[in-house]
DNA sequence: ATATTATATATCAATCTGATACATATGTAA
DNA sequence: TTACATATGTATCAGATTGATATATAATAT
């Protein structure tokens, strides 16, 4: 492990931009980070208390009423950290697919389940288009607020344009599937 | 966990084609399967041992000379195993690029570092690509001997779609990036 | 002869996921 | 108003996975 585990850096990320509690961290990463990145709380709540070890982060504890709320803010230390890293060479892009996985060993079932993976799959990348092309719009009203805002574009249509590509395949995949099952004689609906 | 982990049935899959040692189900996950799907030896050696025990897979132990060779076979309920699987529903696509992140991230330091990152990449998706479009044609030269073929062939061409798109983006988004670093009169190269 | 690469199996600390547990607050329908 | 559902919030843990490392032999290149 080169440059330490990269969950330290989302959270130093998110943070850089403003103070958080970790539940607020997790839906973060589910809404805006979701599509290009995951977490869990089993992975979130325990980096921020290493952080806070480290120095990178400050807790404070807010109690309104009887629900405890610990927010954390990143120190001067924290942003170097995350000014480190980002000058560090990527070390990993990766692909997880199980719909692909699915495809790719279709052969061994009848194509028909492979064609409703594919389906299930286009109507998934549908309806998270319609997600990314509003938040498209809403960044390119507000670019020039903030210098972020293109960052956050960029990855915006970098989502846009690969769900695009996706849409495009699943056309050309169904249309190739299809034939075939009708010429085996298979069930297609 | 609903149906049990994935990487039992990636080895099932591969196995449902030709018996084989872990070391070449690894070989063959990184050369094939690899842009959508990985593994390492930490999970193919133990998940092999326990494919055996719930008799999914048998072992034939080989010596030739002083190096062992395990080589295992999918037997007939290893394959009803891997069925089921296929005709369950997919849990989960996930991507997780780095380079995103650090895209995302990015206004917490200088552009060009940014740039760095996203020429880094184009560079990379652009060999990539070469030998996805080798694959590609290779494929459609055999792609009547085999029914898995069209299969292989389809997921090949997802990644020659995705990866164009990719492609796509980057020159765009160095655009609009060069663009902003220029006018802050950040050094570029 | 020597060094490097390929074949081959195996383990382990560090990490991460998915599930679960617990507790409070808020909205909403009967 | 009572009950139910959803949202906010922290926390842990078994099981799964990665990346590194160790070990050993075979083949190929220098």
């Amino acid at each position: 492990m080169a440059n330490s585990k990269k969950m330290d850096f989302v959270i130093l990320g998110l943070l850089a931009h403003e103070s958080m509690t970790g539940y607020e961290i997790k839906k973060r990463m589910d809404t805006i980070l979701g599509f290009f990145w995951n977490a869990s709380y089993g992975s979130i709540y325990p980096t921020l208390n290493e952080l806070q070890n480290k120095q990178y982060v400050t807790l404070q504890e807010e109690k309104d009423g009887g629900r405890e709320k610990k927010s954390y803010t990143i120190t001067p230390e924290g942003k170097e950290c995350l000014e480190r890293w980002l000058h560090l060479p990527v070390e990993k892009d990766e692909l997880r697919y199980e719909t692909l996985l699915k495809l790719f060993f279709g052969s061994n079932t009848d194509d028909s389940i492979t064609l409703q993976h594919i389906e299930k799959f286009e109507e998934k990348i549908r309806n998270q288009l319609v997600v990314l092309i509003a938040m498209e719009s809403s960044l390119q009203h507000v670019l020039s607020e903030e210098d972020a805002h293109l960052n956050y574009l960029l990855t915006v249509t970098f989502g846009i344009k690969t769900y695009e590509a996706y849409l495009t395949w699943c056309i050309q995949a169904k249309n190739l599937l299809s034939k075939r099952a009708q010429g085996n004689g298979k069930v297609i609906n």
